[in-house]
DNA sequence: TCGTGCCTTGACCAAATGGTAAAAAATGCG
DNA sequence: CGCATTTTTTACCATTTGGTCAAGGCACGA
């Protein structure tokens, strides 16, 4: 996009960057962003403060990297769904692909619900123009299914909002969830009760 | 249970201490618990910061105390699901009551939301010893409705997970929905939404 | 009214923290 | 190698912030 300059990062640079917004991620996700320190981050990252400051603007440069690469394996799976495949399958290969993410990538979703739980102070426009046109988008091809009689009438945007909740929640409310289902395999029976609960909602 | 004492406050302790504890809970519900400092607080609350410290140990000691106090009314709706009642019903009125709490008291579930997400740090004991007996007592509760045929078979633990899951999102999420939703009368359709995926849960 | 004890505040402190500057050290290229 | 460029570090700074303290103000019972 604006990568006009051609930066044409050395191959220092490129293991340095990656290897500070890993970092972050870890560190930004257990904290959040006024909780988390450069020095944290930078213990993380192996690499001295200053050092961090070099490749990176400022601490919320940082934030806002790691922010944006977040989003792009965040909503693929969104991406995914297929306006050709059939409309049952494809929303719950989407619910559980988005339930695989929470188990896989707990650290990038409890960062990206720490940005909007405190009012996505870093984040307000990328959530208009990122995220709003696919959600429209995908809302819009639910509401094509529906309208052919292929889905039951729902509310396409609250069914694609629950489905975030419902996954979502067994990676930011962990914690919580550790204490009260501790023994249990948690992904397989939390598979087992969504497949059931979406389930019934689309063929009823 | 340690009020052995009788604190016995004050007129003027009383009311200071509900003001810091109001302003409190507006402050660390925005900015969480290391973005929000004594100053915001003290001003919110129209006090000086050491006079917050007058009648709090300290930050964490006033943060504790917001939390503890919440957790009485969160849990509140949960408690009030009646063993004696007809299931489908009281799961219902649970579901549209916790809903309504989400659009009534945003402050307090965003600030739960902020201690959960962030390993709760400050709550860790807390959830063993007060919401852990209480969501296995209602849960054995729905598992005994579904042993005797009132409910189809399904998880109760994580049907009351996908619960706060589904309402919480409206206010944790709520600068997402925002957004996404804008122009909409949200509470309206979401819990339209929220009656049809789990009434045809509860029947099928 | 007076004085005792509760309440409030201004001034201050030490630690933490985001960030800077300039020198030192690598790095890589001819 | 020689040298320019990139990378790293050491020392440092200004601000913020949780918290303290001693003195002053205020309320209220005797």
């Amino acid at each position: 996009m604006d990568d006009a300059t051609q930066p044409k990062l050395s191959r220092i640079q490129q293991r340095n960057r990656t290897r500070i917004t890993d970092a972050a991620l870890e560190i930004f996700s257990q904290h959040g962003f006024r909780g988390a320190t450069l020095d944290q981050i930078a213990g993380e990252a192996g690499l001295s403060k200053p050092n961090l400051l070099y490749y990176f603007d400022s601490k919320e440069a940082i934030h806002v990297d790691v922010l944006n690469r977040l989003m792009e394996t965040w909503l693929a799976p969104l991406e995914a769904i297929d306006p050709q495949g059939e409309p049952r399958e494809e929303l719950l290969r989407y619910i559980r692909r988005k339930l695989e993410m929470a188990f896989e990538f707990p650290r990038e979703s409890r960062l990206f619900a720490n940005e909007i739980v405190q009012g996505a102070p870093r984040m307000g426009p990328h959530l208009e123009t990122g995220l709003k046109p696919l959600f429209e988008e995908k809302a819009a091809l639910i509401q094509s299914w529906i309208d052919a009689g292929r889905l039951p009438p729902l509310d396409p945007r609250h069914l694609i909002l629950s489905i975030w909740a419902t996954t979502q929640h067994y990676a930011d409310f962990e914690a919580q969830t550790r204490v009260l289902l501790e023994g249990s395999d948690v992904q397989q029976s939390a598979w087992a009760h969504l497949e059931a609960l979406y389930a019934r909602m689309l063929s009823c």
